[in-house]
DNA sequence: AATGAATGAGCATTCATTCAT
DNA sequence: TATGAATGAATGCTCATTCAT
């Protein structure tokens, strides 16, 4: 019995992945059920076995996408160097976000944000999932900044929920802007450039 | 000898106002063109008499959205005052956008983004006019930091181009997270904050 | 006054000659009122000055058509040459057709022909006109066919209204497989294979 | 492991059968898809479940059309008759074509035949099959005009292919004035006529 | 459990017709 | 009288969802 629950989570896996690689190319509302279905290789209808409509795919795809996107900060956290230098790292982890094989998946970004403003008045169990998603991502960012005031790496008058927000906004930012424009923009550039002007706009002055 | 009068100029206007008013709200996927109809208070012919598509709805919408983001800088750019101090001014300016009439017309951004995203591999006007629109940002920010670098009070090791595209991302970034979670984000204080940190992180250290 | 009515006449010939050459180029069902207007240089609400519905324009124009169409066998038939003779100078005249500037026309006549079936249990003005039209042909050559019986150059033995039926309808059908494929069909070749066979076939057996 | 089980070919021949009458009697102009449906007795969307769109639909209905009109002359060509014989028993099967049930059928050719001509100029695969439909007709003719050439029943100073053209034409001719006005043609009589004429025509005289 | 055939609500778009100017 | 702006009924087509097998 227990077997089968295994295999209906993991056949709901493969058919959320199978959908996330259509979203992604298509959008949300450009993927039709028939899609996901030859995408997954199985039924139309064996998908209405696993989800009950088109939106549960979309919300259950945005916990597949974050899964996939969470960075593991971990070890960079744990390491004993300043905040300024673990900030510094995690900046770095975000530059690989583009070469590896999610790529798909953060099209899927711009996706979500648009799904999720535009249900933002309803239930919105995404909304909640991915103001969930950003909060944890500021919290970790925070923390490190509160950790640099702490160790003298950071100037002390900065609001590090602020910075941490910035920090989010603007990798979000450039990235659409890579998206949109991938032959103006240079990501890598563009991720060394905010990690050398934010870390100088809030590091101490050292002289 | 000649039929109804009508300002068809103003009359596009007019529909585009309603249909920028919809599509904010529900989005390009789900706004029909009844919907827009029933907004502008004329019939759903009537559109297409204006319109030949929903397309090009969506692509002259963008031209009106433009029209209303279009931040007039010249002022502050012919002052006789450092870069650093019209790119603080600039910054400013930005968190004007928040409050004003056009409110309704910011939520649209990340539908062009997404739209665009997803057309970007098409002929996509779309894509063609959201480029120019941030390209023209990027070189006028690009222009006042290298008038910054000239005039010593930004670092001469710094790439203008990216570091007004940084800017441009961070503010839409932060945008963004605004929209998604107005409760969690002061905008105002986050423009500040962002004011703050990046001027600090390329200018060059007074002592 | 009466030049005013006489000033109407003309002006809805002109429409119908435009219509004409609108119908013969896309048919009915996709020919728009609008098309009409254009073609005839004037406003479309107009069109409906002259005419009260679409339908009637096409009524109109088999009138026109027919006109159009109707070739002068009078020359021929008051002529001192026997039947045979006179049946044989319309059948030329029939292989005219094709290279004059009717040629538009005649494209019409399919149209016609489906129209007035499809319109056939209706009230049927169309069917009534097509119908005078066919008849009135057949009456001119069932005539000239009795002469030739009379005159000893056709059979006894022939029904001349069936004759007349059965040229006609050939007419008409070569005329199609011509239009359909002008590759493989050579409409003078036709006709002359046409009357070769027809005045054989009906004539008294010289030896 | 399956789903509702139908044979396609069928349910597809069902449709097309359903939406032949339609056609029939309205005309593919005015014939909806919604008609066509009723008249098959399934939904709206059933249609494109077959039917990729409605020109497939027109499309599919020639062939229908054909195999329903595809006179068997298998058993009268391979006979030991005479050429002229064989003509003579061909021209009595197309006089059966009227009564029998495919009487639906064959007010559809003109519109075939018109909407072949509309599409002319473009790819029209329609235009091809109507094409290959006349060619074989008129080969089989001619073949058979021929073979009587041969054995002494033609003369021999006609053009077998135009001859067969003129059959060809001369029955659709006929044909098409019976429709439009059966009360003034008698087809059966028609068709006779036509069989004395023609073969009178092209015969050797007999002395 | 898995499937895909069936379906109709829904949408973009067209166009004949009306009517204010 | 002439016009074309306005309109909504009508239509081809899509697709989420249901359900018989």
């Amino acid at each position: 019995m227990s077997a089968k629950v295994v295999d209906k989570e993991e056949k709901k896996d493969q058919i959320i992945r199978a959908a996330v690689q259509v979203f992604a190319k298509k959008g949300f509302a450009k993927t039709t059920i028939h899609d996901i279905a030859i995408a997954a290789a199985i039924g139309k209808g064996t998908v209405y076995e696993y989800f009950s409509n088109k939106e549960e795919i979309i919300n259950q795809s945005f916990r597949y996408f974050m899964r996939a996107m969470e960075l593991d900060f971990q070890e960079i956290l744990i390491q004993k160097i300043t905040g300024k230098e673990k900030l510094s790292h995690i900046l770095e982890g975000f530059s690989q976000l583009i070469n590896s094989e999610t790529m798909d998946l953060v099209e899927l970004m711009l996706e979500f944000w648009a799904e999720g403003i535009k249900t933002k008045n309803s239930k919105g169990i995404l909304m909640e999932e991915m103001n969930k998603f950003y909060h944890s991502y500021r919290e970790i960012l925070a923390d490190v900044i509160i950790e640099g005031m702490g160790d003298g790496s950071f100037k002390k008058n900065i609001n590090p929920r602020s910075v941490a927000s910035m920090i989010i906004g603007t990798l979000d930012g450039i990235f659409v802007q890579w998206i949109l424009d991938k032959n103006s923009i240079d990501y890598q550039e563009m991720v060394r450039t905010v990690t050398f002007t934010v870390l100088n706009g809030i590091a101490v002055e050292k002289d």
